[in-house]
RNA sequence: GGGCCGUUAGCUCAGUUGGGAGAGCACCAGCAUCACACGCUGGGGGUCACUGGUUCGAGCCCAGUACGGCCCA
């Protein structure tokens, strides 16, 4: 790798150009390709399949940062690592978005044909997945490029169709006749999922049902009266006495004639309404329910054209609306009419559409789950899958414990059409179809599966399933699926059901579930509201690597609100981390540099310099709790740590104090200073890149032109943590000390520049110590230390004190005997604990010991603090 | 209507097994200090939503209330 720049750096980190040309390199190089007989552990993630519906949204670009952290890591860490990228063809979503194009151009799909329609979506979805493939790619995701794949590829749809007859022939795919979504509006069946709820003021009236051989009346209460023509019953809670006489009776349905039971049945709510209700399930879900239950006939009195059928003679050819109307008036003049009153509820309408939803009963496939479960539960239980955070166990328990039958078909054309082919009563399921001798007299299955149904293949039939590739028997199971919370019934515990049963085993070892990314307002993001936020927008705003580093700074086992201030402290980062490397670029011993290595700790002698000591053992103890933190998946608190250890020990600490010896005269000085800051620098930015990876690569060749190869491939810093030394609580008292001495001068308002003299009069541990670090507090505290400060007032400083000229006394005393006052409220709440019997009686021994040595601490403070504070009012 | 989660500094959030609250941003004062003004130094700011309980001791455990969010019906 050569150098890319001899000049000295900006002094400003500029993302734009350096993001680009990195992932330009990586591709070219092939950097994040894994092979099956490459060396190492195999670890795989198969990234969860954006739509081709569109771009990748705030959720995507959390998630891609969370799988390219890990995956980054792990690659250093020396794991065959790998990272399967793809689309998924998201069938309703995808056909929606391209039949809304169409109409804009004045045609349709029917107009097109099914095969014209089914290419120009495959257009749509070339277009988009390579939009999105390129988002990715600018994220810096190390995907593995060339193993992309799409749910309808064709490798894998022959693997979809192959999993449909394999559960068809086990007995558990069937055909029958259930209420679905009808999206009036499109002409096609939904799934709930693209169904919304929509407040709407419609009029709830009451009408008379006549009981037969009888002169009473039932009286129900309905919003829906023009389905009146399709109820077969009228039903009352089995608990209501009120019509208990009257159940197992029959009522005659108004302008039909015909007559229907009174049954009972829990479902009905006796507070609502009349306490009847009119039982059509043709046209309600829940009624379709109590049809089951009671086993009763299905008529229908609305079309898929949304019109009023034949069943409902004159009102025939009507739409819903106005049949509606001309029915209440009907039913009014009939004398039937007894009550029509406002009523507020939630109306299901088309996500796509906007068409109010029709529940209508039609012939569907579907899958029983119970059986695919059960190795599924037992997995989650036994720990083979581990839910993070454990929380998200309960949703797909409470899911999987419950779990109903899946109806698989959907009356549209763009996903796999069902391997299905009828012929008279006839059915033949296959991967291959009939015979090619009478295919001609079959007739296949017009619908295709829920999308989802392919989804659950994704973990295995990615890696060329059910052919037995090399790639599929080494990474899979996959080490990790990182996903969202409200897909885990819908998609992780069905791929779980399908690994089982399909490879034998758990598809994932690990589901992460992050969070949702809220917008700003606390609310989820909303294209429609205008509160969505684009993460490329974000990545060019502040950079990909800012991006990043923010969204996972915001991560948490809660759902966050998006925080721009979390990008920008990422940017800082990244500009920091660019002006610590410029420091050493315009200051640091070359050849020592050049020999400076990450996994080797610099070996130190015992006359080295304090700061030395300090930096090298908390670099250490930073890179093992990185790593726990890794392991983990608390990105959250590793970009923290990682800032913090940064930003503000590494930068405002260990720079400052050992920039003196840096750029000392002396060789051997500068070279062991640049052997340690070297050392630390190339820790820190391995640790840095799974986080972000582009600003890291860069200053990594930019401190390391002759090193080969990608900080990408990197050894990963996996130290571990080092007995304590002594060096950190040593240079702490200097930290301490330097702190103190800064405040002062501040407060005693002495100008920045103006070097002090100071003398130390104490004895003692920490006296010694800050007299060894005289250079340090010197560069640090601007203070200089001498023999005798004449003149100087003393001052405490830690457990020490010290003689420090030209501070004004009247404001140290200000400051003293504030410093006095606190130490007085310290003594007092130290009293008042131990004066309290059943503390001293009941809490642990060595936390009442430690309260006394707060105590006899304050005590002491107080007494000296006392005495300065007399000395100079005195003075 | 059912379930889950949240409420900590002006804002966004941390706070591991209960032992007297932290970060970043914002704010105030000072600094053109030779890596960085996307900076440096110093500083102010909290009735941990509310009520009650357990405990020597509660941001943390328990019960209830209010408000907010998400999921399901």
């Amino acid at each position: 790798m050569r150098r890319m720049t001899t000049e000295a750096q900006t002094t400003r980190y500029d993302p734009a150009a350096i993001e680009q040309r990195w992932m330009q390199r990586w591709l070219d190089a092939d950097a994040f390709h894994a092979d099956p007989d490459g060396p190492g552990e195999p670890f795989s993630i198969v990234v969860p399949p954006p739509n081709v519906t569109g771009a990748l949204h705030m959720g995507h670009a959390l998630n891609a940062s969370v799988q390219d952290a890990i995956i980054r890591a792990r690659r250093m860490q020396g794991y065959n690592a790998v990272w399967l990228p793809g689309t998924d063809h998201a069938g309703i979503a995808t056909q929606s978005v391209v039949e809304k194009q169409l109409r804009a151009e004045g045609t349709t799909r029917l107009e097109l044909g099914r095969e014209a329609f089914v290419a120009r979506v495959q257009e749509w979805k070339d277009e988009y997945a390579a939009t999105i493939m390129g988002q990715f790619r600018r994220l810096g995701a190390s995907m593995d490029y060339a193993r992309e794949r799409f749910t309808m590829d064709e490798g894998y749809a022959g693997a979809v169709l192959r999993c449909f007859v394999h559960l068809y022939d086990r007995g558990l795919i069937y055909r029958d006749n259930y209420i679905v979504n009808w999206d009036p509006g499109s002409g096609t069946a939904i799934s709930d999922l693209e169904v919304e709820q929509r407040e709407l003021t419609d009029e709830m009236v009451e009408v008379d049902y006549p009981v037969v051989g009888s002169d009473r009346v039932l009286t129900v209460a309905t919003v829906r009266p023009e389905t009146i023509p399709a109820d077969v019953a009228v039903a009352v809670n089995p608990q209501d006495e009120r019509f208990a006489d009257l159940v197992g009776q029959r009522v005659r349905v108004p302008l039909t004639g015909r007559d229907v039971p009174v049954i009972a049945d829990d479902h009905v709510d006796p507070a609502f309404g009349t306490g009847a209700l009119k039982v059509t399930p043709g046209h309600d879900p829940n009624d379709f329910e109590i049809g089951r239950r009671h086993d009763l006939e299905t008529l229908s009195a609305i079309g898929y054209d949304g019109r009023l059928t034949e069943a409902c003679g004159e009102f025939a050819g009507l739409d819903a609306d106005t049949g509606r109307r001309r029915i209440i008036e009907r039913l009014d003049e009939l004398g039937l009419l007894r009550a029509r009153r406002e009523y507020t509820h939630s109306v299901p309408h088309s996500h796509r559409s906007g068409a109010r939803v029709e529940p209508l009963v039609s012939l569907q496939w579907f899958c029983d789950m119970q059986e695919l479960a059960r190795p599924a539960i037992e997995a989650a239980e036994q720990g083979e899958v581990r839910f993070i955070p454990d929380g998200a166990s309960r949703i797909f328990y409470d899911w999987m414990h419950n779990i109903r039958p899946w109806c698989l078909s959907r009356q549209l054309w763009w996903g796999h059409q069902l391997p299905v082919w009828y012929r008279g009563d006839e059915v033949h399921v296959s991967v291959d179809g009939p015979p090619a001798a009478e295919a001609h007299e079959w007739t296949r299955d017009e619908d295709v599966l829920d999308t989802w149904f392919s989804s659950s293949l994704w973990s295995f039939a990615t890696w060329g399933w059910p052919e037995d590739t090399a790639s599929l028997q080494r990474f899979h199971p996959t080490a990790v699926l990182s996903t969202a919370r409200d897909i885990i019934n819908l998609w992780v515990a069905r791929m779980m059901m399908f690994a089982y049963e399909f490879v034998g085993e758990k598809p994932f070892s690990d589901v992460y579930v992050h969070s949702v990314v809220q917008a700003p307002d606390g609310r989820r993001m909303s294209k429609s509201l205008g509160t969505g936020i684009d993460p490329l927008d974000m990545a060019d705003a502040h950079g990909a690597d800012a991006t990043r580093y923010g969204l996972l700074a915001m991560s948490s086992t809660q759902d966050v609100r998006f925080n721009e201030g979390k990008l920008r402290e990422g940017r800082d980062l990244a500009n920091k981390l660019w002006n610590a490397v410029r420091l050493v670029q315009l200051d640091a011993h070359p050849e020592t540099l050049a020999g400076v290595d990450a996994t080797t700790v610099p070996p130190l002698p015992p006359s080295a310099p304090l700061e030395d000591a300090w930096i090298v053992e908390r670099t250490q103890q930073v890179a093992a709790d990185l790593g726990g933190l890794l392991d983990r998946y608390d990105f959250a608190l590793y970009v923290r740590e990682l800032y913090a250890f940064t930003w503000s020990e590494l930068c405002d600490w260990y720079l400052e104090a050992v920039k003196r010896r840096l750029r000392s005269e002396d060789p051997a000085e500068a070279a062991g200073a640049t052997a340690v800051l070297g050392w630390v620098l190339d820790v820190v930015l391995r640790l840095a890149h799974p986080i972000m990876p582009h600003v890291t690569e860069e200053l990594h060749h930019r401190l390391w032109p002759g090193r080969d190869g990608f900080l990408a491939h990197a050894s990963w810093p996996g130290h571990t943590a080092p007995a304590p030394s002594g060096a950190v609580a040593r240079f702490d008292v200097v930290r301490a000390a330097t702190v103190q001495l800064r405040s002062l001068r501040a407060s005693a308002g002495v100008a920045p520049r103006d070097v002090l003299r100071a003398s130390l009069v104490a004895e003692g541990e920490d006296a010694a110590l800050l007299a060894e670090a005289a250079d340090l507090l010197r560069d640090l505290a601007r203070i200089e230390l001498v023999d005798d400060a004449a003149g100087g007032i003393s001052v405490p400083v830690g457990a020490t004190t010290m003689v420090v000229a030209g501070l004004d006394a009247t404001v140290l005393a200000e400051r003293l005997t504030a410093d006095l006052e606190a130490a007085r409220g310290e003594l007092a709440l130290a009293d008042r604990k131990l004066g309290n019997e059943r503390f001293v009686q009941r809490a642990p021994a060595e936390l009442v010991a430690a309260e006394r040595a707060k105590r006899d601490q304050w005590q002491a403070r107080i007494v000296e603090l006392e005495a300065l504070v007399a000395g100079i009012g005195g003075s």
